[in-house]
DNA sequence: CCAGGTCTTGTAACCGGTATCAGATACCGG
DNA sequence: CCGGTATCTGATACCGGTTACAAGACCTGG
């Protein structure tokens, strides 16, 4: 009869009471060394009486790893990260590995944070610029696989990206198209290198139509309340024909702003985001998508690969991504509402 | 000086270098128990040349914790799991614990896959309906700290959710001011607690106004598509006044396939949701919103509680809403945009 | 000068698995 | 009937920590 569910019943009581050693018990259960028809057959039954399953941690130490991967990124917030996320989670369970998540939400501590998730996984991905270039070399070089999500890749670590700078020039060569000439674009900056790439698309469009690009980014997060701040900024400062902004949530501000001010959007101005989340297709917001949970699951499968112990060169993947005309970027006929 | 970075240095690697046993750099790292202060001086003087760090696993094994905690929802997609994981992960790590994620995504092994979660964290959350009473009830038996997140509470667990029924009966009331006098519920069912209540609540008022409630919710999952579906059916059936809907997404989704059909919405047919996600504020949408980020605060502190030993009997929370009114449940003057 | 207490430290037994090595048993052909 | 070889299995040394227990050094008061 089953004695107990299982808890606190260690290999060495299923030997006991099948009358066999742990080692027997252990090659059983693993199956990978041969152990006799009848032998095997008792120990299972008692197995199964008992209830046991092995220990994962006595089990990790032994085997010298965790079994379990790990993935930081600065925030949650936004579909971006979750949708992230959650693909990276997905993938790792289907490949037998836990997932350990670690948000640094900026704060001080994080390079300690991320050096003890380092010690707790068999490899972790890294989102956006939460840690240093050092920290990300320092456990690199301790032997632990790391990918870099969008993020530039520092030395030989492996990176997944998604295309930035062909899609920012395809977006502003639709808002040449529209007619407009003065442009501002708005946030990210260094703190993210993939904003920096889709700034170096726009000046590149810019610079080819024989236009001038500004001078630097407004700077500013990735929130809408820092897009309406911007807007009232822009409003003393000037107002250019299109506003290219960083992501979805500060372009949605933006416009927000704008508007409470009377600004027409997209009469007067346009303005453009990035992500395409969903409130971007209620608000009619032309902007460019990513495959943000193909971005996951390809890190964590590239992951496993180094896990697995492929060894070899960097490797460094680009996800294609998609420009979505909508309203915001100038009246289209007829209106443009889908999903494109 | 350094030797190396610190991989493969064991305590015993630095009591050999220090002249001591290990129980005594154990002591010293520990701090527990006193050590003269010049071989304290020397151990630790050894530790930072070594860069030794105790191993995560040498050290669960041997104290029988985990120092991480888990959490288990059914899938990240929209921005409520999101959140409320985000709020988890940020007061978890202040309580100084690594959170590890599992989501069920509706997968037959998720039985297993909890049981296995179980096994690798000192205590969890499970949100909504991802596992079964049955497999609730085993993991608490087993002694392991559980809270329950958006269901409700099954026997002694403790748990934390959102006020439903209170503010269903208040945007009821308020859909039933603006005239409406026909209502369809869409969406949930048995397979999410949360939305039964809320329907409890949408009854309650009905039935107080001497109105008929609808006998049973439309079936529905909780996304976009599955509202434009459902609205497609609702134009066969017959328009209600009212569709009061399980989320945002879904409202939304209704929304959209009012209007392509020609309805007008709130002209002729009021629509709400429940959550306010971002694209509500843009939709314009009647919701109802729900602390998410602190819903996952409050199951983790909870949570950390439990596993400090607190006994005592099973405890619930509840944490309450704001009903959101936009434009969508009718119009109001003047229309009104903001998030109140 | 000695019994008894305090401080400090080392020894070794855990925690719960895996894997090596060697011994026991059964089977084989000569 | 015997040595040689597979086949199984047990004993035990790990993995890397924590901690109970005991022992040695030193100090104190009677």
């Amino acid at each position: 009869m089953a004695v107990s569910t299982g808890e606190g019943v260690t290999i060495r009581d299923v030997a006991a009471r099948a009358g066999v050693s742990i080692a027997t018990v252990s090659r059983v259960l693993r199956g990978n060394i041969p152990v006799s028809e009848p032998t095997k057959e008792r120990v299972l039954t008692v197995v199964s009486e008992l209830g046991y399953r092995p220990s994962v941690l006595g089990r990790s130490l032994a085997e010298g790893r965790h079994a379990a991967n790990g993935i930081v990124f600065p925030d949650l917030s936004g579909p971006y990260y979750a949708e992230v996320v959650l693909g990276y989670e997905e993938a790792a369970g289907e490949l037998g590995r836990s997932v350990l998540i670690l948000s640094t939400h900026g704060r001080d501590a994080a390079p300690e944070m991320v050096r003890e998730l380092a010690r707790r996984v068999d490899g972790m991905v890294v989102l956006g610029r939460t840690v240093s270039d050092e920290v990300v070399q320092e456990i690199a070089a301790r032997g632990l696989p790391i990918v870099l999500l969008a993020r530039s890749a520092a030395g030989e670590v492996d990176s997944v990206n998604a295309e930035n700078v062909a899609s920012a020039i395809r977006l502003t060569e639709h808002l040449i198209d529209h007619g407009h000439r003065t442009f501002a674009v708005v946030g990210g900056a260094e703190s993210s290198p993939d904003t920096m790439e889709r700034w170096a698309g726009v000046r590149t469009a810019l610079l080819r139509a024989g236009l001038t690009p500004p001078a630097e980014p407004v700077p500013a997060g990735l929130r809408e309340e820092e897009g309406t701040r911007v807007a009232e900024d822009l409003l003393v400062a000037g107002v250019p024909d299109a506003v290219v902004c960083a992501n979805d949530e500060l372009a949605l501000g933006v416009i927000t702003g704008l508007r409470a001010a009377g600004i027409d959007v997209p009469g007067q101005v346009a303005v453009t985001g990035w992500d395409d989340v969903m409130a971007a297709r209620y608000a009619g917001l032309t902007t460019v998508r990513q495959p943000m949970r193909e971005l996951g699951v390809r890190a964590a499968r590239m992951l496993d690969l180094r896990i697995r112990g492929d060894a070899g060169p960097a490797r460094h993947e680009v996800l294609p991504t998609n420009l979505v005309v909508r309203n915001s970027c100038g009246r289209h006929e007829p209106p443009d509402l889908d999903r494109r």
